[in-house]
Formats: structure tokens, sequence, C-alpha cells
DNA sequence: GACCGTAGCACTAACGGTTAGCTTTTTGAA
DNA sequence: TTCAAAAAGCTAACCGTTAGTGCTACGGTC
């Protein structure tokens, strides 16, 4: 009972990451699409059914490090200093993730996902989950009072704004459009402004 | 050669309508995802191959009347009145479309595609290209000048506008609040405002 | 009216992701 | 040592989807 202490969860551990490197690396040497979930389970030396125990898709074996995603968002709101306005945290924070996603070492991959529509598909549901994380947290902040519609709104803006600037030419220069932008709109949602 | 004129395209239009009604019909009846392919087919009476010859997948029986949205949404934009600014020929057509999709008749369908996350991936990959469409429309009007990440923007703020409205308790009201943030969005894109 | 190209459809068989059902091994604790 | 549960395994299937092949009905042409 209790906590599973020791070495079962290093074991687990240890295996979910070897089914995610082996995952990747095919992926990468082979193509996502010519690379089948029987191909990885055979050469991370796992059975099938283990892997999906691991991971709920094969799209999932890509986006393996995406709950950091929507923690850092969140965490970007709730974990802001006192009284710092709400916008200028989160374009903080959506250009450290833009920056990490469009550096050189992760490039194959993303060209990977841009690739293929099962994964262009994934990242799109994905962002709709982060949308509506971000909502609550913006929601739920004690120094606004932002309606329902306005911080889903909101929400989804900023989720656009970091899918926008990961794919365009300049990412920089199109993220300070966009929360150019982003800031005018959440400046009408209350007559106050922000916090 | 030429076009196939007369009893060819209605015979194939007639399969397609009643693979279409067929699907719809049992998928209401019976829910998305206990239904097969393979059901529809039969019930339709027409070869598993045929039906796929019509509709490029299971997802796609659901969204049958779904290339309209795209063209009302660019006809809004290239079809509006000389001088009209843009974002109130959007919202007026959003709304519509809302309406339609808020209907009683429609609520069924809706709530199905709700309940059903493959349904749910497959609407949130075609908001994308319509998006798509979108912005290329509003870049290609002739009395703007927006760049090009403007009106990728404000096309995925539009896009998201219906979404929520869509989902909001009070629809109406919800287009109306989003609006008027994607009008304060658009308002800052450019010095000289909408044409 | 006979002829031919092709569009539409059918059928079988498979592929690839995913899951159910059940057994075996490993691990932590009594 | 013993036991319960977690983790991993195997088999066999289900389901959406596609390839390959051939038949039939239609439309245009001579």
């Amino acid at each position: 009972m209790t906590v599973p202490s020791g070495r079962r969860e290093r074991k687990k551990a240890a295996t979910r990451q070897k089914i995610s490197d082996t995952a990747l690396r095919l992926f990468l040497e082979r193509g996502y699409d010519t690379v089948g979930i029987r191909d990885v389970a055979a050469e991370a030396d796992v059975a099938v059914t283990t892997l999906f125990s691991h991971f709920a898709s094969k799209e999932a074996l890509v986006f393996e490090r995406d709950e950091d995603f929507e923690q850092r968002l969140t965490q970007a709101v709730t974990g802001r200093a006192p009284h710092e306005p709400l916008i200028p945290a989160l374009r903080r924070e959506i250009r450290s993730l833009v920056r990490h996603c469009t550096a050189d070492s992760a490039a194959p991959i993303w060209r990977m996902i841009d690739e293929s529509p099962a994964l262009r598909k994934y990242e799109e549901s994905m962002r709709l989950r982060h949308a509506e994380s971000l909502a609550t947290a913006i929601a739920a902040d004690p120094g606004l009072s932002p309606t329902t519609t306005a911080s889903r709104t909101i929400a989804r803006f900023v989720i656009d704004a970091h899918s926008l600037a990961r794919e365009a030419a300049d990412p920089d220069a199109a993220l300070d459009e966009i929360f150019r932008m982003i800031e005018a709109a959440w400046e009408v949602t209350g007559p106050s402004g922000p916090a």
C-alpha cells in the first residue's frame, strides 16, 4: 500500500524512458508513418501492450513532454509576482516556450510533426486542453474578475499566439505583434483594466 | 469526356446521400462509437470501399456539410459591401453560423460530437483549415493592408469566436463580448484602422 | 445500333493502431 | 516465507482504412 517506494517506480520510469527514446529515434531515422507500433515495441524490447500502458497512443510518444507545457502556462498565471499584470507574464512564458521549440535541436522533431497529419491533429486537440486549463487559471485569479467568456477567449488567443509564432518566419516579431493585439483585446474586457 | 451529364451524376449523388443519411441515423440511434463502418455500409447496402470513395473518413460522415462553412466565411470577406468594415461583416456571418448550429434541430448532432473524442479532434483540424482560408481571404482584401501575422491572427480569433460562442450558455451574448475583443485587437494592427 | 473508355461499385484480403482477456514475473510489505 | 498487487507479457481479436482486381452500367463516338 501507501507509496510504492523506490525500485518499482524507477524501473517503471526507466521502461517508459526507453520506449520514448527508442520511438523518437526510430521516427526521426525512418519517418513517423513508416515506423509501426510493433517496430517500436520490438526495438525497445517490450510488448505492445506494455507500450500502450505507458502511452495512450502512437502520437503521445512524440508529445511526451507536453504536460510541462500546460503546467508552465498555468504557473505563469498563478505564480506570477503580486500585482504583475496578466498579459505580460503570459507573453514572457509564451516567448520562452516558442524559443524552446524553435531551437535548432528541436527543429527535426517539429518538421516531422508538421509533415504528419496525424501528429498535427493530435497537437490541435492538445491545444484545446491547454486553452481550457489556462482559462481556468485565469478565471481563478483573485486579482482579476473576468467573465467566463473573457477568460476562455483570452486563453484561446494566447494558445493561438504560441502556434502562430512557432510557424512564423520571425517568431519574436510575430509574438510581439500578436501580443499587442491580445493586450488590446484584454483591455476592453474590463473598464478597470488588468490588476 | 466533358461533363458526364445526367443519370450518372444523379446516381452518384443518390448513393452519397443514402450513405450519409443512413450513417447519421445510425449514429444518432445507437451512438457514434458503437456503430461501425461495416454497419453503416451494410445498412446503406453499399460496399465498404464504396463508402470510402464518397467520404474520406468515418468522421467526415458527420461533418458532411462543412464545406459550406469555409465558403461562407471567405465569402463574408470577399463579398461584403464596398467600404464595409471587416470585423462587423465577420461578426454577422459568425452569428448566423452559430445560430444555425445551436438550433434545436442540430442539437443532437452537436451533443454527439461533443461526446466523441474522435469527432472533436476532427472538428479541431477542420478549424485550422478554416482559419487558414479565412486568413488568405483577409490578406487578399484590396481595401486592407494587414501583415501576414495580423491576418492569420484575426482569422484564428474569429474561428475561436465561433467555437466559444457555440459552447456558451448564452451564445449571442458571448459572441458580442468576444467580438468586442476582436475589434480591439484588429484596431491596433494598423494606425489607420479598418477600411 | 455496335463499340469503347471510364466511372462507379463490389469483393477479398490485408495493414496498422488499439484493446480485451488472461498468465507470468517482479516487487514491497507482512 | 508468503502474499497481494503492480508491471509486463502473449494471444487474438476489433475497427478504420487501403490496395488490388474485376464487373457493370453509362455516355460519347463511329
